[in-house]
DNA sequence: GTTAGCATGTAAGGAGTTACATGATTTT
DNA sequence: AAAATCATGTAACTCCTTACATGCTAAC
């Protein structure tokens, strides 16, 4: 039963947000947009063509980012820039520190750009992240603790190497949160005096 | 326009595949088969219910899986077997050493069911993925070397970690590769003097 | 003068998830 | 007696991919 409200078919995901990320950036072409993802995700994540441009095509129709170039008549170079509605609605993604922040599939968009989110929020994603990672460790180490029957070799390897290398994220993950709150030499005190911590967007 | 046929949706992923190798080692009822899954790949993969029992039904459909139990009446617990045809299935899907083995979100499954698959194909395999690897690899370095603006230092930690993490499941394979050549001891080998005869040696 | 890379898009659909819906059995 | 876990299922939806379709420009 339960109508439901039919949501808007919203083209959500976190493509949207590397875009957004991009963009503010720096205005760019959709064909540069998807090389700087593939860099910049390359080893996580791959998007094709076939979501990047509709992703845009949406994001014009709903106000967050608008085409300079030359849309009619000569066909090249599409230059996408983000308008305030944009920017706004990037800094309310950028402020969610919940289970889209540090799944999977997300986490590694969301880190990469940290340096235009807050200390706090990067904080929650980290040790959201890191809690994640902790369950799962715990949930396989158990259950295949209480697996009675031999495995055979393959499927004990693959186990084995999956843990290592949770393992190993879970002690970077570790690293980065240390380094965080050192480098977050007691935000919380008395003063709000400009310090650095905030944004590096420089030029550009 | 061409409503086209709506080609019946064959429900043909990886979860099949895990499906069928689980099912091959001995008969089960969904839930069970819900927890062997995520046990078995528990840190690179999860499938819910809401995939594993419409999967399931489209086995039986297909003639893949019989079910013993009682389906009718009392609902508790239906236990699925393989068939002649889902076992035959199962051997085709395990033969197939193609992108459809090697990609991440298949390569674990395939792994998984190593010890169900012929020396050759696993050989065939590992390397593929070895390959598909070091190609992401390589596509990342130039990109990254190309990029003449400093990334800032959250993307950069980002990618430094990715790379890493790649290079290390390459060493990975690259041990399991000559541990399967060792084990393999010399097949093909002796080459020099056993193979009077030139062409054709098909070893298995 | 042909390959490779640049550049933009669309249609169809695949492979799964989420949320819902239900009830039995075991543990606390 | 409540909570957890066992057990099975469906409908709607999501996010992304594949394959197609097009044409320009630089390099070899």
């Amino acid at each position: 039963m339960a109508p439901q409200p039919a949501r808007r078919s919203g083209r959500s995901g976190v493509l949207e947000l590397a875009v957004l990320g991009l963009l503010h950036e720096s205005p760019m072409h959709g064909y540069e947009l998807s090389k700087r993802l593939n860099t910049m995700l390359g080893a996580f994540r791959a998007f094709s063509y076939g979501s990047l441009y509709p992703c845009l095509k949406q994001m014009l129709a709903v106000g967050h980012a608008s085409a300079d170039g030359e849309p009619t008549g000569s066909r090249s170079r599409i230059v996408y820039r983000l308008t305030a509605d944009g920017k706004e609605h990037l800094q309310n993604l950028l402020a969610e520190a919940g289970p889209s922040s540090w799944e999977d599939e997300n986490f590694g968009v969301h880190f990469a750009f940290f340096s235009q989110t807050d200390a706090e929020v990067r904080m929650r994603i980290l040790e959201g992240r890191r809690n994640r990672l902790e369950e799962r460790l715990d949930h396989v180490k158990t259950s295949v603790a209480r697996t009675r029957e031999r495995v055979d070799s393959y499927t004990l390897e693959l186990q084995r190497h999956g843990l290592e290398s949770v393992e190993r994220e879970v002690r970077w993950l570790t690293e980065l949160i240390e380094t965080e709150r050192r480098s977050d030499h007691r935000t919380t005190a008395t003063d709000k005096d400009a310090d650095s911590s905030a944004s590096g967007t420089n030029f550009r």
